[in-house]
DNA sequence: CGAACACTTGATAAAAGTCAAACGACGTGG
DNA sequence: CCACGTCGTTTGACTTTTATCAAGTGTTCG
């Protein structure tokens, strides 16, 4: 049986039995090779496909009719893409290929059996959706209510964490890989604006750069500027059913 | 049996089997009335509760340390709040009456058993939690890249398209409920700010004002200025198993 | 080598915030 | 019943933050 990238992931979590991994696998059967700047899905295009990231990063985002854009999220290896497909038969986002990446696209008709025949896959699932749902009320409080600074530390540290999940290397630094513009597309500032608040950062030694990658030097300092706090921390699975 | 105000809104979406209406009754088994104002969770509180909300409105917030606010959503009658519990064992937000109430609240332990035991419910959940996703990141445009007036009309919009889902007989008016202040407090903007917002689409005819009752005078023209897109009426759930 | 592309910086403009004051509605207690 | 206090709204004057425009500086890659 091939390793399930997303059965890894969820792994993390909670322990799963071996079909319950097995079945999980079955969704990554399609690895599909995308090229770095690749549209994946296109907002209002027809969609039943759902997909599991493998390798690289993708992001999901709008484009507003006077053409400015707004990153809804950045997605990194292991995780779930494309929920909405669930419920939407046309796309409310677009998906582009960050890096050369791996999807594993696989049809909504097959979660929906995945869910019927494994209810703890269920439940877990659900209750990732809800953990993805708080991280999305993170940043709408950091769009709304805080500074431009504030919002580029708590972006950096919040990639950070999530990096962190998978990759035990990281204990300071990581690489973004993203544009200021990017930077900024996603937490609602001009890239101009975005490079200041770096370049003061910097300046303030709360992080350094070399190319591209990014080390964050008071991360204490950083959470307190941010209003950042770290969900993955106290993350509590109990609540799902044990293994039978 | 007692009506179940969580099935039925449920049913708007799905038919729902007897014993499946049953189940989901059980939910509401300990109706609680809360006075408006009343905090009906604290962030950081220990909650081992989710609520069906059965009469009223809800919102959830979190305060910033400089004092601010972000109101994350306003809940109808019909919503299922507090879906971070299943996660954290800590409240992520606040919860708090915006008009006298009536709750259930029951333990995520009787959610678990009810997803276990309930495969369609199961994924009639995790679909419904996709599409509060998209709603999330909708606003999440909403706030990151578009104007005070913009967010304003969406805002109204998005609570206007929300009653309707329940309540029939709206059809271009409704009770908005939220000071100005709350408002701000929702779409990132000060109280004044959002004042002048309102009166200068109330001098341009888009609405109309009395006793905290807004009429929609011009919806097609709000859509345009709110970037709005309703996403109810193309949802489409025939991905869920059908009835045995 | 040169064309893109990303980053950097300065000057200026626009949007939204802050502060302050007044107005009106509503409810309560003397 | 009326006076008064509270709360929400409204408006003006001024400030701050962030956006916009523009011009430069690397850097990378064909």
């Amino acid at each position: 049986m091939a390793t399930s990238c997303f059965a890894e992931r969820l792994a993390k979590h909670a322990s799963l039995s071996d079909a319950e991994k097995k079945a999980l696998s079955r969704l990554e059967e399609n690895p599909r090779k995308v090229r770095r700047g690749a549209m994946i899905q296109r907002v209002n295009d027809t969609v039943t496909e759902l997909f599991v990231l493998r390798e690289g990063r993708v992001m999901s985002f709008v484009i507003l009719p006077d053409g400015s854009r707004q990153i809804l999220r950045v997605y990194f290896p292991g995780d779930f893409i494309g929920s909405a497909s669930t419920i939407y038969n046309k796309a409310p986002e677009s998906l582009v290929a960050l890096s050369d990446v791996v999807i594993c696209p696989f049809d909504k008709h097959a979660l929906r059996r995945l869910l019927e025949e494994y209810p703890r896959v269920a439940a877990l699932l659900f209750l990732l959706s809800n953990a993805e749902r708080v991280a999305l009320t993170d940043r709408l409080a950091s769009l709304g209510r805080t500074s431009a600074k504030a919002r580029v530390a708590s972006f950096l540290l919040d990639i950070f964490d999530r990096l962190r999940v998978t990759d035990d290397g990281i204990t300071n630094s990581f690489d973004l890989k993203l544009t200021q513009e990017e930077i900024g597309d996603a937490i609602g500032l001009t890239s101009v604006h975005v490079n200041r608040m770096i370049r003061q950062m910097e300046g303030e030694g709360l992080i350094s750069r070399s190319n591209g990658r990014i080390t964050l030097l008071d991360i204490d300092l950083l959470e307190e500027i941010g209003h950042y706090t770290n969900r993955h921390k106290d993350m509590d699975l109990d609540w799902l059913p044990g293994l039978p």
